[in-house]
DNA sequence: CTTATTATACGATTTATTTCGTACATTGCT
DNA sequence: AGCAATGTACGAAATAAATCGTATAATAAG
């Protein structure tokens, strides 16, 4: 096995999001998106992209002028990696209290809580009967 | 109003939840507690404790000739603040992907389960009715 | 009083991240 | 061919965090 890549830090975090939900991308592509939000220099996206290909972060294609990157990590797996680092840092490894603090000090809206409230039973029926495979369509109708 | 003090880096954090859960304590003290999970030199602990009364993260009492230190942040409201930040980055800030993740790809157990359908019972039983005050309690016997 | 012990203060180093300037290569025009 | 535009590569500075050595002050023991 090749190692897993590291945690990605925040900038790398950024462009990652910008990968996921664009899809492969140049790294003007990227720039432009990143400085939609907030100024950054072209050279220093360049940067941040290449350290993450050694990482193994990104993939990238370099057939014509400009490369094409691509995520290299599965959106659901990284927020996975960082939300285990968090929990156990920040709520001592309690998934349970980051859950309590999330919902408690929050407005949450009654749609959102509707939808916990069919995931938790959607979880209680996968601990009852195990066989049973519940696909990984999000809501199937209640 | 004095300015918020900031953020807690990781450091900073672990040597917080040792005050929270130990009350005021000395650096030896506190160091103690760290050594018991990873080593760490006595310095180490001083200087950022140092630096964490500078940021208004703790505050101290120097009577007789140790400085005895307490957290100047409540946890909940750290915890809080990091939550904030860390939905942010992660989810795009939204509270309700962070509960689908932390509960989804994680075995929970049926306690737990249990626990935060009562608070989504709260919470609802609180939107549909703001004037009653639902006590501070963590665990009602069911 | 002298010495050993235990504190604090603080400078300096190391490591990680972010940022960007500058050099150089490739492409597309005219 | 010559030049402007657009890329990549890479070194180096700026910043932040963590670590620790060493100097020095206060106290306790003998």
């Amino acid at each position: 096995m090749p190692k897993a890549p590291p945690k990605p830090t925040d900038s790398e975090l950024e462009i990652l999001q910008v990968l996921w939900q664009h899809g492969p991308a140049t790294v003007r592509t990227v720039n432009e998106e990143l400085s939609k939000r907030r100024e950054v220099g072209y050279t220093t996206t360049l940067k941040i992209m290449q350290l993450m290909l050694e990482k193994g972060l990104v993939s990238r294609d370099d057939e014509g002028r400009s490369h094409v990157y691509r995520a290299a990590v599965r959106e659901q797996d990284t927020q996975g990696l960082l939300l285990d680092k968090f929990v156990a840092a920040t709520f001592g490894g309690s998934a349970l209290k980051l859950v309590m603090q999330a919902l408690g000090n929050r407005k949450t809206s009654a749609d959102e809580l509707a939808q916990i409230r069919r995931l938790l039973n959607d979880i209680e029926i996968q601990n009852a009967n195990p066989s049973t495979s519940t696909s990984d369509d999000d809501a199937p109708a209640a």
